[in-house]
DNA sequence: GTGATATATTTAGCCTGCTAAACAATTTAA
DNA sequence: TTAAATTGTTTAGCAGGCTAAATATATCAC
């Protein structure tokens, strides 16, 4: 019997996730942006110039994928990027002005995805969430 | 104060499912399987022979994404398809020996990353989780 | 039976992701 | 000072995932 909770527990996960993922996203493209790129410009928003080895270790990816991130940005013309004067290695990531617009309508949907998502659950259930999640993700090392 | 809470839970629940994922991906690639392809197999070692669009209705994703995923399953000889005989528009997608044998290892490492994953989560909390998480899922509709 | 509509799959072209390997610039060490 | 090691980024090629549009087959209506 425990076993089939546990069971349904990383299939409802699984499938939550993914539910949320496509929800989220959907609402993003109304801004043009796909589900990710909203977290690399969130740190840009907190402080633009940083290198794209900065960003691969703030989002948690690897290079290559910054790499491709950042081409697809660039080219919708919401950042820039510009070689480093001291060590010319490292690539400098900016936001354009149309990239620092898109901050409130981000944060926006953002708010609204998170509400639709934990209504009608208390602020004691969302504490034991956020303590179970950790909980969660410190088993994973 | 309540918003911290619900700007924690989000970002929780993001980093520990793309964790989650990493982690269950490494282990399937000991299986030369992908994440994902397990999903579509377990669907199969229930019962063969259901067409892609089944297969579409079951793991809640697009056709597109059912053509690559068989294509790449059948490339690395783990099912194949057979046209419907009555209607040449379905085919009907089957399990090789191959594709039998990855039951049990995949079922394996499966309750292996669940038990990881759940470990020091008492059965109360895991009720709850799974309760919680079944409000959240209903919360996008 | 022919024409219009519905259904199942594929193609093309994007996205986030990954790994392995190439490449370029900088540091370190002999 | 020159060779070796390290660091930051890119390329190539793969995966799951998406949408829009093409294709093929079936069915329905006239």
């Amino acid at each position: 019997m425990e076993i089939n909770v546990d069971c349904e527990i990383r299939e409802l996960f699984d499938k939550l996730s993914a539910k949320m993922r496509r929800d989220y996203s959907e609402s993003l493209r109304e801004l043009n942006l796909y589900v990710g790129q909203d977290n690399l410009l969130y740190r840009l928003w907190l402080g633009d110039g940083i290198t794209q080895m900065q960003l691969s270790e703030h989002l948690n990816c690897e290079p290559p994928t910054i790499t491709n991130m950042v081409k697809s940005l660039e080219h919708n013309g919401f950042i820039y990027r510009k070689r480093d004067e001291k060590d010319a290695r490292v690539m400098r990531i900016f936001l354009t002005d149309k990239g620092k617009e898109l901050q409130e309508p981000v944060d926006s949907i953002w708010k609204k995805h998170q509400e639709k998502l934990l209504k009608s659950i208390s602020t004691d259930e969302r504490l034991l969430l956020r303590r179970l999640m950790k909980q969660m993700e410190s088993n994973l090392f």
